[in-house]
DNA sequence: TAACCGTACATTGTTGACAATCACTATGAG
DNA sequence: CTCATAGTGATTGTCAACAATGTACGGTTA
């Protein structure tokens, strides 16, 4: 009994650094906090109610995790989306996450794929939700391409994709809100990849994937650049 | 005058937690402060003559390098070799850097190329030095596979390979010396993949340094697997 | 004897003050 | 009027003390 107590107590612990940091996190990712904001440490930590040590530290991951970047006596902004970093990312996600689907296809169990194919299920009923607005995606288990990803079971394929890349991708559907443009061609591409997944079909799945993230990226560039245009 | 002194002063002053990274880190790498270690915060922080503040914040980037684990409350401690993650790690790394050394097929400059033969021969000139005893290799400059990724010119790309992945290659580089059990062909997978690569031949390329790496880990796999066995 | 509990120690997390560096403004010279 | 320069303010880097947590040891009880 108080061992549970402990428990959840313990959950709600862990450090003000990593409780600040996922609350910075998600305010990026939503652009409470914009693109290219300069960060000013004294401000942020009586934001959060803390002092500027756990601040720093939680700079530092969001650093590692490319939301932010840093010049040493200079200062802290967030990023700010290039278009040509961007496409350098679709490009590096198209040949990870082409792998994780390979492995995925060999090394999930058959409990993984259920639950794969749940959530693929639970995303066509709320369609309809989705439709138009951009809504946040929690980190993780709710997601598509997180659940492939985790089943390829490669730890270090697993750590790039969403410690380094994901965070981005996740502020750029957010923000851009891409995949709602082009939904049910999606969807019906997320079928497909599950059902290579269902046959073992490794290499299918590679295939099918990379696809997937090129027509994304394509996509994305064909906005972006139509935006940027009208901008000017 | 004064412009020139400053700026040579600048170079040296950064941060002390910039400098003390670069101090652990060769220390790890070297195998000075071996797989395991449990760090002690208020000691190595002594032994470098500073203060905890910039040791936790060199800490933070190694953890962010995965040559360090961290769990709260607790502490950090180097990571040790996993056979299984290493052979993760080199499968990753065959998919990155085939796709880089295809890009670098495509976007690499005249001039780079030259400075990659020029390497090359390098190399070739003081293969007698390298047979049979692991150099340390200093970050970048004069590693191929370095020159390769950074000729890419996708920023994503550079900086996963570099930032997360490479240092622990380079640490299993130096420790168990996997490249210098087969040196001549590794060097003549090299010669190939220059070969190329000036040719503009990014496919080809791609193909080459997937299997140079494959087979790096395949070598890698028997020495580890024979090692451990014998251990037992 | 073995298992559990509590206390004391060591280590990490956090804080606020101090030092070093950078950016901005105003002043003066060309 | 423009450029360089020095001074001032703000911000980051660093430090040392304090609080909170985990670990190990010893004692007690079944």
């Amino acid at each position: 009994m108080s061992q549970a107590l402990k428990k959840s107590a313990t959950k709600a612990t862990t450090t003000l650094a990593d409780q600040v940091l996922t609350k910075i996190q998600t305010a990026i990712i939503k652009g409470e906090i914009p693109h290219g904001t300069k960060i000013n440490e004294q401000e942020l930590a009586a934001t959060y109610g803390i002092s500027r040590g756990p601040l720093r530290e939680a700079i530092s991951r969001l650093e590692s995790q490319k939301l932010i970047e840093r010049i040493p006596h200079v200062g802290a902004r967030v990023v700010s989306l290039d278009i040509n970093e961007l496409v350098d990312l679709f490009k590096v996600r198209e040949v990870l996450e082409g792998m994780a689907a390979r492995l995925a296809a060999e090394n999930m169990t058959d409990q993984d794929i259920t639950e794969l194919t749940a959530l693929l299920e639970k995303h066509e009923q709320s369609e309809q939700l989705q439709q138009g607005e951009s809504y946040y995606q929690d980190e993780g288990d709710l997601d598509f391409h997180y659940l492939i990803i985790t089943g390829s079971k490669n730890k270090t394929l697993i750590n790039t994709l969403t410690i380094a890349l994901y965070h981005i991708i996740r502020m750029y559907r957010f923000q851009c809100s891409a995949e709602t443009t082009r939904p049910k061609k999606a969807f019906k591409e997320h079928r497909r990849i599950i059902e290579a997944i269902q046959s073992r079909d490794g290499e299918l799945a590679e295939l099918l994937m990379k696809r997937h993230i090129s027509a994304a990226r394509i996509n994305t560039e064909q906005r972006l650049t139509a935006l940027s245009s009208v901008e000017q």
